[in-house]
DNA sequence: CATGGGATTGACT
DNA sequence: GTCAATCCCATGC
């Protein structure tokens, strides 16, 4: 999408990416689970202000941020909000629609729901790292696509965010209901 | 310049 | 359920 798409309060943003389509070096993959991240609240990296660190996160909106997960993973990011503000959606966990095979091979696992079902794990699967951070997620090489017609309608549980010690009762997580791709099964719904 | 911790995963008990 | 791997960077001395 356009970066206007994601120039809005980024927990708004961070429900309308769920059925969008996330591809990178010709696998893809419906976006099934996010979480939303701003500066006003600990646990956003933005919340120490602007670093060279976390410069792409206060960046234009609809540029990826990547960063490195206790030094092993990489976690990709969608930057929301306008510039000077650092907010931004964790693509937590996808459905795999194209080069599946790819990613069994980067994964070296074989089943569907092994592949892309946690932050870590999905840009394993599609090749992205460090390298692509602060790309524009409408010109690649990561692409973030509107939803399929056939998520418009998908049902949308909330619930509080995962892995975090800061400000964890924040309602900011977003899952599709029923997926067998999430990180972990989602709870609430609204 | 040294240190500590983290938006995780996978292997092991 | 526990725990190590592994590295970037913010912080503090």
């Amino acid at each position: 999408m356009r970066p206007v798409f994601y120039a809005r309060p980024v927990v708004e943003v961070a429900r309308e990416l769920i059925g969008c389509v996330v591809s990178h070096d010709g696998c893809a993959g419906v976006i099934v689970e996010t979480e939303a991240y701003h500066h006003s609240e600990p646990a956003c990296h933005g919340f120490v202000g602007l670093t060279e660190r976390t410069r792409v996160l206060f960046g234009p909106p609809g540029c990826a941020y990547v960063y490195r997960s206790y030094g092993v993973h990489a976690c990709l990011n969608a930057v929301c909000e306008p510039p000077g503000v650092g907010a931004a959606v964790l693509i937590r966990a996808l459905e795999p629609v194209e080069g599946i095979d790819r990613m069994r091979r980067r994964r070296g696992l074989d089943r569907l729901e092994d592949l892309c079902s946690g932050p870590g794990k999905l840009t394993q699967a599609l090749g992205i790292g460090l390298e692509d951070n602060g790309c524009q997620l409408s010109r690649g090489p990561v692409l973030i696509a509107r939803r399929p017609r056939a998520w418009r309608g998908a049902q949308i549980a909330v619930s509080k965010r995962i892995g975090i010690t800061k400000a964890t009762e924040l309602p900011w997580r977003f899952c599709a209901v029923g997926s067998r791709c999430l990180s972990r099964p989602a709870f609430s719904r609204a």
